[in-house]
DNA sequence: TTCCAGATATTTTTT
DNA sequence: ATATCTGGAA
């Protein structure tokens, strides 16, 4: 592709960012208006202008999945492979280059990255290791605490006490965590980004040659920096390098996991020079979309402002259903997407979006129900299954002894003798010696700390896991290395042992798993099949495991509102808009979480290009017990013209004027919804539903013979309970 | 030490 | 509803 057909596509804003030669560019970019397509056009025309090499640019993403379309689009655009590009997640990048430096960082050439999982068993036993009840600190604050301090670049020496007890245990915790870590060679995510930093910050000749090496730093999604990484990227930019950064304040939405919204405002002044470029005209939705967006994102205080518009069609008003239950809001939602696959819509155009993952699940029977392809976005992740963990904790175990967070996991998995007696033991010695649990086994086995019984169990244990790397040793593959360990450590066994579907899924899991193993590149460093397999092994956890998606036949999107950001379908089905999901009770009290559920709903909308459908259910089961939550305050900050209401098994629909009259009803009678009442000739039951006001006001009861009835408020002469 | 049952806690989003 | 934890019996 020439450098005029790479502007040729663009409109005036687009082709202004893309060509721009102001040092540092910010790119505030509304959904849909072309932020990706600018980001790939203009790394594109650098290179195609002469102005960087592929060597000399780093584009920066948020996740892998980001990253890799990224990848693929300026491919397409250059008409070449772009193997010598570093396009990545912050993360990803981080632990490149400290593979890379792994002696200047300090970190063993092995060094595993933790996920949360690790992170949070590794705290529970500090705790314990530390007499520390976790009634009084719960393992789950202590990982957030020490997460947040990570993002802030903090580490434990400069966490501030001011003498109080539960801030001093917690920086303890954070000291004693930092040196497990250090000692077991495992590094958790904020880690990376922190000693990336620190790699910067204490190696000047390194940051020099990176500095003369990239030309460019690009990085899309701004919005969801957090301190540590806008930190990494400063100091890589220094006064020399071009940044470009593209993002968009309304979609700010990982505010709690440390991103600042204000860095992007910030950037302005901390980099002098920077030219900014809006992008306003949207070419994804319809007006009618559009409108219900930017109404419902006008409620927000302190935006950077922007004004979304297109040149399309109206379009479609959005339609709104408001379900019984949640089985019914399922139902609903299946059917409208059966009727929409038999009118020709492509699967693979349909999504259903949620707030949490939680929701999936009801919906996933419903589609099954209607025998409807989905395929599931998130969740559980693959890599953080129980059974490809202990697989891959079995993996790094071989690969580097001093892995406490992996031995821990499978000493006993499957059980073989070692219990709970035997690991404390053991973890007493380690912490004596300060030595790892591997070393600490050996001392035991020699110094008869253990009981003959005990002994024998994990000497068995330890010459297993000797064996196991001598057996995958001489394999030339990745996949026969796992299949060996699989099988031979026992797993496979064990969980075909496991009564039920259960145990049939992970092992066929496992079997995936050697799959996902042998079609694993990796990259020309890898020189032995173990060093591949090292590679794999921390890449792995970096990985979330999203690609197997892409592989299956057509087939309809579920995924929760986070993980549908920057992506887009024709038909959009935003399911469970009630008060209390979402936007969620956890952030309903504090006016930035509900402002951030709120950039979360005008994510959510922006997604659709045709048509968007809400769903709410007014009863639904949760957590085991009946909750009755009233409609989203965002499906009434849509103005009512823009809504119909979708009416059961009728193709007909009418506009509503939404909020008013349920409320009305309600007022009138004294009542709420969900509340329990009595009807002097039905006995009792349960307010389900309500409309009309004054006089008009009816309300829907479900009694308890099973029967639902609309009753006149005037007339009912119901009592509430 | 293991296994099982029953109690108990925990409900957001992700690299 | 579910996952996780705990305690007690085998």
């Amino acid at each position: 592709m020439t450098v005029l057909n790479l502007l040729d596509q663009l409109n005036p804003e687009q082709r202004q960012a893309v060509e721009s030669d102001a040092q540092h560019l910010l790119v505030l970019a509304g959904a849909g208006s072309g932020k990706t397509r600018v980001l790939t056009h203009r790394i594109a025309w650098l290179i195609a202008a002469g102005l960087a090499s592929p060597y000399s640019v780093l584009a920066v993403t948020f996740t892998n999945k980001a990253a890799r379309e990224m990848r693929g689009r300026i491919e397409e655009l250059l008409e070449t492979p772009s193997h010598g590009f570093w396009i990545g997640t912050f993360h990803g990048l981080a632990h490149r280059l400290l593979k890379a430096h792994h002696e200047t960082a300090k970190l063993p050439a092995n060094f595993q990255v933790m996920d949360s999982d690790d992170q949070l068993r590794l705290i529970k036993r500090i705790l314990s290791e530390m007499n520390i009840s976790d009634e009084r600190v719960q393992p789950k604050q202590v990982q957030w605490f020490i997460n947040q301090q990570k993002d802030e670049g903090r580490r434990a020496q400069y966490v501030t006490s001011h003498g109080d007890w539960y801030q001093d245990t917690l920086k303890d915790i954070y000291v004693r965590y930092e040196e497990l870590c250090q000692r077991s060679g495992l590094v958790d995510f904020g880690e990376l980004l922190l000693r990336a930093h620190e790699l910067w910050l204490e190696n000047p000749e390194l940051l020099a040659h990176y500095q003369q090496r990239f030309t460019h730093l690009l990085v899309d999604e701004f919005q969801d920096i957090n301190t540590i990484q806008y930190a990494w990227l400063q100091v890589l930019a220094g006064n020399k390098l071009s940044m470009t950064i593209v993002g968009d304040d309304d979609q700010s939405i990982y505010g709690w996991r440390g991103a600042k919204v204000e860095t992007i405002q910030t950037f302005e002044h901390d980099f002098p020079g920077t030219h900014i470029v809006r992008l306003e005209q949207n070419y994804r939705s319809t007006a009618a979309i559009l409108d219900a967006a930017n109404a419902v994102i006008a409620n927000n205080p302190a935006r950077l402002g922007k004004n979304l518009w297109t040149e399309g069609e109206r379009g479609d008003p959005i339609r709104l259903y408001a379900a019984f239950n949640e089985q019914d809001e399922a139902r609903f939602t299946a059917d409208e997407i059966q009727r929409l696959i038999d009118g020709g819509t492509n699967p693979n155009d349909i999504a259903i979006l949620y707030r949490s993952n939680a929701q999936s699940r009801v919906l996933e029977e419903a589609l099954i129900h209607s025998q409807i392809p989905y395929r599931i976005y998130g969740g559980q992740r693959f890599y953080e299954r129980l059974e490809i963990r202990n697989s891959v904790a079995y993996l790094r175990l071989i690969l580097n002894r001093q892995d406490d967070a992996a031995l821990e996991r499978i000493i006993n998995v499957p059980t073989r003798g070692i219990g709970n007696k035997t690991v404390e033991t053991l973890r007493v010695v380690a912490r004596d010696q300060g030595c790892s649990l591997w070393q600490a086994g050996l001392f035991a086995i020699e110094n008869s700390v253990l009981t003959k019984r005990a002994a024998n169990a994990l000497e068995d244990f330890m010459l297993l896991i000797a064996d196991l790397e001598e057996a995958i040793t001489d394999l030339d593959e990745l996949g026969k290395m796992v299949k060996t360990v699989n099988e031979a450590s026992g797993l496979i066994e064990f969980h075909e042992k496991e009564k039920g579907e259960k145990g049939r899924a992970r092992v066929e899991n496992l079997q995936e798993l050697v799959s996902a193993v042998q079609s694993f590149a990796g990259n020309d460093e890898a020189d032995t099949p173990m060093a591949l397999l090292g590679q794999f092994l921390g890449e792995a956890s970096l990985d979330a495991g999203d690609r197997q998606a892409d592989e299956f036949e057509d087939s309809i999107n579920l995924m929760t509102l986070h993980s549908a950001k920057g992506l887009e379908f024709d038909q959009v089905f935003l399911v469970g808009l009630e008060e209390g999901l979402f936007p969620h009770k956890m952030s309903m009290n504090d006016p930035g979480g509900l402002q951030e559920e709120r950039r979360l709903a005008y994510v959510g909308i922006t997604r659709a290009r045709h048509q968007l459908t809400l769903t709410y259910a007014e009863s639904r089961r949760l957590f085991g017990s009946e909750t009755f939550n009233s409609v989203s305050r965002f499906v009434r900050e849509i103005p009512g013209e823009l809504l119909s209401e979708v009416r059961l098994r009728s193709s007909v629909s009418r506009p509503v004027s939404f909020g008013l009259q349920q409320d009305m009803a309600i007022d009138h009678a004294g009542l709420s919804l969900g509340q329990r009442v009595r009807h002097p000739m039905f006995g009792e039951g349960t307010l389900l539903n309500a409309e009309g006001g004054g006089a008009q006001a009816r309300v829907q009861v479900s009694f308890d013979d099973g029967s639902e009835r609309w009753l006149m408020v005037q007339y009912a002469k119901l009592e509430g309970l």
